[in-house]
DNA sequence: GCGACAG
DNA sequence: ATCTTGTCGC
C-alpha cells in the first residue's frame, strides 16, 4: 500500500480533515480478539525501523513479527506524527501473513487536536480496528485516576470526552487510551487491561518496541560490516 | 504574545 | 524518538 507524503503542515492537516470523514466510531470492536498487533517505529538520524508484532490475545505469546527498514520522510510535528510513521508501518503490516483483529498503536487516536491521531489514521488506511495507547500527555485535561489497577478517568478536550486515563498497574503512572477506528472506548480499555497483566504498557507495545530497536541495530550492523545485503529487513 | 506539544 | 549513570527494588 503506497501513501503520498504531504510536503507542508497545511497539506498534512488537510489530509487529516479529509480522512477523518472515513472514521467508523460506531462499531463496538472486538471484545477479546484472538490476534492483537502492536506497532512501533524506532529512529536513528534519518534511518528508521518499523515493527509489527502479532500476539495471541489470550496467551499473549508472539504469533508473528515483521520489521522493515526505511528513511525518515517527514519531520516530527506535534499533531502530525502519523505522517512520519505510517508509510513504514503500512509496509510492515502488508507483509503479515495473518490479519490481526485489533491494532494497538503507540500514541493517540481521537484524543487529538483535529480528532485524527495516529491510531485513527492507521485504522482508516488499513480498515482494521485500532486503538491508541499513549505514555505521556498530549492533549486534554483529566483528574488523576485512583491508584488501583483498572481505575480510570475521562480525558476531556474542548468539552468532549476523547479518551481515558487508565491505571494499568497499581501505584504506577497511568496510560492514555483513545479509540482509533472501529472500536469503542469501553472495549479499548478492556483490551488494554487484558494486555497489561504485569507491566504498565501493553505487551503488544513492549514487544514491537524491542523489535523495532533491534531491527535498527541489526540493519546498522550490516552496513558497518560492509555486507551487501538488503536495506529492508523482513 | 508565549510556551506546550503523541513519538 | 533519542541523548545518558547510577540506583532502588523484586
Amino acid at each position: 500500500m503506497k501513501v503520498r507524503t504531504p510536503r507542508t503542515v497545511l497539506e498534512a492537516e488537510a489530509i487529516q480533515d479529509e480522512l477523518r470523514s472515513l472514521l467508523d466510531l460506531t462499531d463496538p470492536g472486538p471484545r477479546d480478539p484472538g490476534r492483537v498487533a502492536g506497532v512501533d517505529v524506532a529512529y536513528e538520524g534519518d534511518r528508521l525501523a518499523a515493527a509489527v508484532a502479532v500476539l495471541d490475545g489470550t496467551t499473549l505469546e508472539v504469533v508473528e513479527e515483521v520489521t522493515v527498514g526505511g528513511q525518515v520522510t517527514f519531520d516530527y510535528v506535534p499533531g502530525l506524527l502519523a505522517f512520519r510513521e505510517i508509510p513504514a508501518l503500512l509496509e510492515a503490516l502488508d507483509r503479515l501473513t495473518v490479519t490481526p483483529e485489533l491494532i494497538v498503536c503507540d500514541g493517540y487516536g481521537l484524543a487529538h487536536p483535529r480528532r485524527f491521531g495516529l491510531a485513527c489514521h492507521l485504522g482508516v488506511l488499513t480498515g482494521l480496528p485500532t486503538i491508541g495507547v499513549g505514555k505521556t500527555t498530549f492533549v486534554g485535561t483529566y483528574p488523576d485516576p485512583a491508584p488501583e489497577r483498572g481505575s480510570w478517568t475521562d480525558l476531556t478536550l474542548d468539552g468532549d470526552v476523547v479518551g481515558r486515563v487508565l491505571r494499568t498497574q497499581r501505584g504506577v503512572k497511568p496510560v492514555f487510551v483513545s479509540v482509533g477506528h472501529r472500536v469503542d472506548l469501553d472495549t479499548a480499555c478492556h483490551n488494554v487491561l487484558n494486555l497489561t497483566p504485569r507491566y504498565r504498557l501493553p505487551e503488544t507495545t513492549r514487544v514491537s518496541d524491542r523489535l523495532s530497536r533491534r531491527a535498527l541495530i541489526e540493519n546498522c550492523r550490516s552496513v558497518l560490516i560492509g555486507s551487501d545485503q538488503r536495506k529492508k529487513t523482513g
